[in-house]
DNA sequence: GTACATCGTTAGTCGCACTAACGCAACGGT
DNA sequence: ACCGTTGCGTTAGTGCGACTAACGATGTAC
């Protein structure tokens, strides 16, 4: 898509990205993340879905019903754009969103028959999706790469601040 | 921050996040990259800086000076925010901003002495934020890690639509 | 009963990837 | 010498995800 720098040239000198960058871990994340999440996006777009979705009815399925601010506290997903995400779930008939009559604040969300179903539906789709994804690392490499992964996050996300 | 559901039940179910979601890798590199990015951005801004500056900077002294659109090939930049990353870096005199006499639509960017300090002081900067990005990990990890990272990364930036 | 905390909601910020369109300059044919 | 095409830099704008601020309504504690 950008060969062929000047034709009088005898190509010495190659417009490829810097090795530099390309050593730099948080480099590689970042671009290894845009591309996963381009192709999980595009994957759960074709089902009308998007990765909320799942994160939501797999914490209904999982924990059972709970109210809003629940939710947002074991999806990571922030209450002011949990609201959003449940009308877009609501709007299908994916989740019931009722109010608590112990506390009227709240409100409790219940996956519905066909939330389940979507869920079921939407592992596979990105059973599929992470295949693809993961497509050059044989069994073992991918369970390495999890763990590898897994080990990063837990770290920096229980301690935060060594200050 | 999110604990004690409530007072009366013996907490039995923790409100934590569902086995589903910690088993997908596209959601693990999400919220690492997340992380990671916070730790660079953060790192970087406090020496005045920004992770673009730093690709255009190393672009610079690897490959020597280039119009805009070259540079932004060899970062990955798109020529529409090159204009904003490149007036920063003119601004605080790193690079150079010189019309082609050659050919007179395109800009040549050259890096400064100062802009050479800066990049120096970079890498150092960012010797020390993948530190401890990468803590938990031994040196074996670490290559390891990124070997998995590349090969991934390589296979979704060669193989982008086999449709 | 009054102060405080929590819940859902609305609105808005910021950064990043990406598109569209424009004016300009250079190049390629005929 | 003219014209269409292509590449360049720039501006403006879209979409999305993470995140903040503030509000009204409600519940809890003192």
């Amino acid at each position: 898509m950008s060969r062929a720098e000047a034709p009088d040239m005898p190509d010495d000198g190659p417009p490829k990205t810097p090795g530099r960058l390309r050593r730099r871990a948080s480099r590689q994340l970042s671009q290894l993340t845009m591309r996963s999440d381009r192709l999980i996006n595009e994957g759960l777009a074709q089902v009308d879905a998007r990765k909320w979705h799942y994160a939501v009815l797999a914490s209904l399925q999982d924990y059972g019903p709970g109210s809003q601010a629940a939710l947002s506290g074991r999806t990571g997903i922030y209450r002011s754009d949990m609201v959003g995400v449940l009308n877009e779930l609501a709007e299908r008939d994916l989740v019931e969103r009722a109010p608590d009559p112990g506390d009227r604040r709240r409100n409790i969300i219940t996956i519905s028959a066909r939330g389940r179903r979507h869920l079921r539906r939407l592992d596979t789709v990105l059973d599929d999706l992470h295949e693809e994804l993961l497509a050059p690392l044989n069994p073992a490499e991918r369970d390495q790469f999890m763990q590898l992964l897994t080990r990063l996050l837990d770290h920096h996300t229980r301690s935060p601040d060594p200050e």
